[in-house]
DNA sequence: TCTTCAATGTAGACACTGTCAACACACCAA
DNA sequence: TTGGTGTGTTGACAGTGTCTACATTGAAGA
């Protein structure tokens, strides 16, 4: 054995493939976006043979899966983490707050939510990924069913709502994702951009006169 | 030459291989979704050699572009259409009209949907299909100020007012694609659904009573 | 009418991919 | 000490997009 395979040596095992072939995986998404994510990429970047991630994902699909998954738990994290903020039990405030949630980290996390939009990732999801993402929709219709008691569109379908409600952020941080999105990335241009956008949704100034809790000011930050 | 060569000899040139490709394709993406999409399989559906498609598509991604470019044309159709059979200036029933002809036209044609939507296909877009979706952005911005000039949110920034009217029906489309649209198959219910979810971003109602045009009930037919 | 030539289709090659099976190594528990 | 199980390697296979050289066709110009 030479010096330098002595020093070279690298172990057997790589100690933590699996979420280092997530890592890479949500990079080269993000760089080069989910068609050109290769599992043999992934390996040779890690130093890696191509039959490696096998081991860890019987399949294309099922690592596409694991980060979906992940992503609909960032996304719900990021949602509710707004709302909770606020400390408060008015729903327009705080749906609020979560179309602002979803929008920032949506915008501040292309390479995951690509793989929230991706339809090959809807395609073959797994358990796993319907279940976190039923979740995150039974989350937003629980709080948009009860803005409509409060009275925001009494009279529209739930349902209807919910899906309007859940369009707009979605539709607006797909849509922004296009090159078209030129000056709009300064942040705080960013910050006042998704407060507009969703005040036309969830407009909270006309409800939040009734309340003791804090000024409009404060809850319209992010 | 035996008989059965004789008879069953087709011609060397397919005579309308480009066509020919552009519809199975779409057939595909149908059945089998965008990743399915191989140019191999379509030159074997079409009996052709396998480097057949690339004298009239010089990569996937231009047969892609191609296939962009007729589905943003034909939502503009579509979009238009829908407006003009009303045959009134009003810009807020015109608008409506839109979204509901735009969002009627996804539902009812997801293969060329789903292109439109597919993040590679904007990524290796060519000329001509930005320049289609462009200016199917210019139609709507249009509008969209001109509902503004007659009382619709006139204090918003146009161009946030019209990322927000897009993003409804786009971001409606998209979800509405999921597997959890089960029961809403229904041709009658979908035409509800469409005008109900419309007329929660573009109201109107409010703004009818003004004109002497068709009645409302009219006006709300898809 | 004959010739030429551009358009179109074919055949083979190349590098790449995902997935599988057989094998090699490392570590932990009995 | 000895299995056994999890992990990584290697080679193979079928499939892909794209390129190049070649074959065939039909039409335009002489």
């Amino acid at each position: 054995m030479t010096l330098v395979e002595t020093i070279d040596k690298k172990p057997y095992h790589h100690g933590d493939l699996r979420d280092a072939i997530l890592i890479r995986a949500a990079e080269i998404i993000g760089e080069q976006g989910i068609e050109a994510l290769s599992l043999r990429a992934i390996a040779r970047d890690l130093g890696v043979s191509h039959g490696a991630p096998n081991r860890h994902f019987q399949s294309k699909a099922e690592l596409l899966s694991a980060l979906g998954t992940t992503a609909w738990f960032e996304a719900r994290t990021a949602t509710l983490s707004k709302a909770d903020e606020l400390d408060t039990d008015n729903p327009h405030i705080r749906l609020n707050a979560m179309g602002r949630g979803y929008l920032k980290w949506a915008m501040n996390h292309p390479a995951l939510f690509s793989v929230l939009l991706h339809p090959d990732v809807a395609r073959y999801a797994n358990d796993a990924l319907r279940a976190a993402q039923q979740e995150f929709e039974q989350i937003i219709h629980a709080v948009v069913t009860e803005t409509q008691t409060h009275g925001r569109y009494p009279d529209i379908d739930p349902h209807v709502l919910s899906l309007y409600t859940i369009s707009v952020p979605y539709g607006i941080a797909a849509l922004l994702r296009n090159p078209l999105k030129k000056g709009s990335s300064d942040q705080t241009n960013q910050d006042d951009l998704i407060a507009e956008l969703i005040e036309l949704v969830v407009p909270i100034k006309q409800f939040t006169t009734e309340l003791p809790g804090p000024d409009d000011a404060n809850v319209l930050e992010l």
